[in-house]
DNA sequence: TATAATAGTGACAAAGCTTGTCATAATCGC
DNA sequence: GCGATTATGACAAGCTTTGTCACTATTATA
């Protein structure tokens, strides 16, 4: 094997080990180890962070700064990557502790002159926006943190006006329309809850706490993990084609929309009755596309709700 | 140099430039061509898509799928980059040919095996969402390609339930929660317009138009050009904690509002009298949250929408 | 049609680089 | 102290790389 193709191999073998003795390399390149010393120095002239111990358990590392090894993108890929971390820039706080801009410009800087052109083209002309929000969440790290390795965190949880000390097992963090949320499984409540994290004014890693066995619960199923002894009423509502789209955009779960050709459509399915509250508001923010047949609860909600609202701009 | 620098950096040299010679190479590299012709060999062999022509303005050429040189990121880096294109498959239609999945896989083959695992624990416990819409946006790339070429595009646009056939010259298109949305000039009615990508039903260019030059209209200020002779009035509101947080996530451009100590504030500033609709509309789906003081005519309308709702549900 | 510009190949020797071996040092944990 | 480990230097054998030259082939264009 030619020198080239062997300092190649070797950047990807030392990224895959993180930590690996000169030995070890050598047989298995099938060269000495004086040349997989040279080798070395030569990967950490060409920007390789090598760190190096002597000693028994010693042996070379891979800092934490870490190269991936050339990755073979198309056009194409590059600029669709390109604009999707372009994209995070809309978020005011993100769970990863690099600032995304730095893979941007480097992934910038190392395209060639005309691909850099393309996404100077297009930079101004194609945009995926989040709304900019006000509310910090800089707790994020820790959530995930939580999450990935099932630890219990005590959090400081405002609701209702009131800021609550909770204990909870975070199962996963997601972003909608700009703000993080954190569903978690309550110790306080006995049951999973969803949290927004710009509510959350403290977090930390409880080690005395116990977790869960919660491994197999994640962002795609834990909904289902919700063993609520609810009561459900059947939600029945008319929708205009406008209603159809406002369902697609704001209710996430819960019944879908039923679609006609035309475009419109309704609503029909079971919903938690606890949550008729939220759609009684829901419902009337849509107006007149949306009529509710049924449960008669919402119905009532939706009147008395009207009526408080006209209540404040009395008849002149 | 030795050679494997100087493969290296021949790598990155073929992708900057995309056309070139061997002499070219040679005298750049400070070698003889014979050498050039054989590190151009071993890079093919490596796996970069060379091609080559001879006679008189023949050369040497990097096909299109072309091959990024290696990229330094950091572990966060690389993790971020993964779970901002992990983000784009929320979308049914982007303004790229290709699949991101395809660049989105790459990243994930070639990581280190403990990235790799890093990504797998988090994958179920990080998600950016965007509501997935069942409208279908066909027409991206070619609205993309108009307003970074500053073509004319002839549109059939759904309004009001008639469709209408238009000239645009589109000024760049964005994402805002799942849904796509293209500014441009509209020739129809001589002014700039906000058009909903999912409307329109077909889109190709017009090469007997003559594009207007606004090559220095982008997504960023392209509303400052909106040169209406619009009367505005002047609206005022107040906004309760809640109110304030729809603000942001609902009012993009238009006032901002102001925010107290305790969270809750209040709105003023001016706005188009033709959005009087929209704002009326708007606020009556916020509730009990925003109380709005002026103008008149939107509280009017506010109150007439809340009668007509409310004459849908009569009392029984 | 001739010419010039271009890629591509083979051969060869000189120069240069790479490699393994050996010797030696230094550090560290046990 | 011993063994494992990195680290460095020297050196010669062997291998690779390089430049040169000679040649072929293709093609646009004058």
């Amino acid at each position: 094997m030619s020198k080239s193709k062997r300092l190649l191999e070797l950047m990807m073998t030392v990224n895959r080990k993180r930590k690996f003795t000169v030995k070890e390399l050598a047989r298995e390149f099938g060269v000495s180890s004086r040349t997989i010393l040279r080798d070395l120095q030569e990967l950490g002239e060409i920007g390789v962070p090598l760190y190096s111990e002597v000693g028994p358990h010693g042996g070379y590392q891979v800092l934490n700064e870490r190269v991936l090894p050339p990755i073979a993108f198309t056009e194409e890929e590059a600029v669709a990557l390109f604009f999707a971390s372009h994209a995070l820039r809309h978020y005011a706080d993100l769970p990863f502790e690099t600032e995304s801009s730095a893979a941007l410009s480097k992934f910038y800087h190392y395209m060639p002159g005309d691909v850099r052109d393309r996404i100077d083209r297009m930079k101004n002309r194609v945009d995926f926006i989040a709304p900019t929000r006000l509310q910090k969440s800089p707790h994020l790290s820790v959530l995930l943190d939580g999450a990935v390795r099932q630890r219990v965190v005590r959090i400081a949880y405002e609701s209702g006006g009131s800021t609550s000390d909770r204990l909870i097992q975070p199962v996963g963090i997601f972003a909608n329309s700009g703000l993080w949320y954190c569903p978690a499984y309550c110790f306080l409540r006995s049951g999973y809850r969803l949290f927004r994290c710009d509510r959350i004014h403290a977090a930390e890693f409880d080690p005395s706490a116990v977790p869960l066995n919660l491994g197999d619960v994640d962002l795609g199923n834990w909904e289902d993990h919700r063993d609520e002894p609810l009561k459900y009423v059947y939600l029945r509502a008319e929708l205009t084609r406008e209603g159809v789209q406002r369902c697609e955009a704001e209710l996430w779960h819960s019944p879908k929309a039923h679609v006609r050709e035309d475009g419109s459509g309704w609503l029909a399915g079971h919903v938690p009755e606890r949550d008729i509250g939220f759609f009684a508001k829901l419902f009337v923010g849509w107006g007149l596309d949306v009529t509710v047949h049924e449960p008669p609860a919402v119905v009532e909600r939706m009147k008395r709700q009207l009526d408080e609202i006209k209540a404040r701009y009395p008849d002149t």
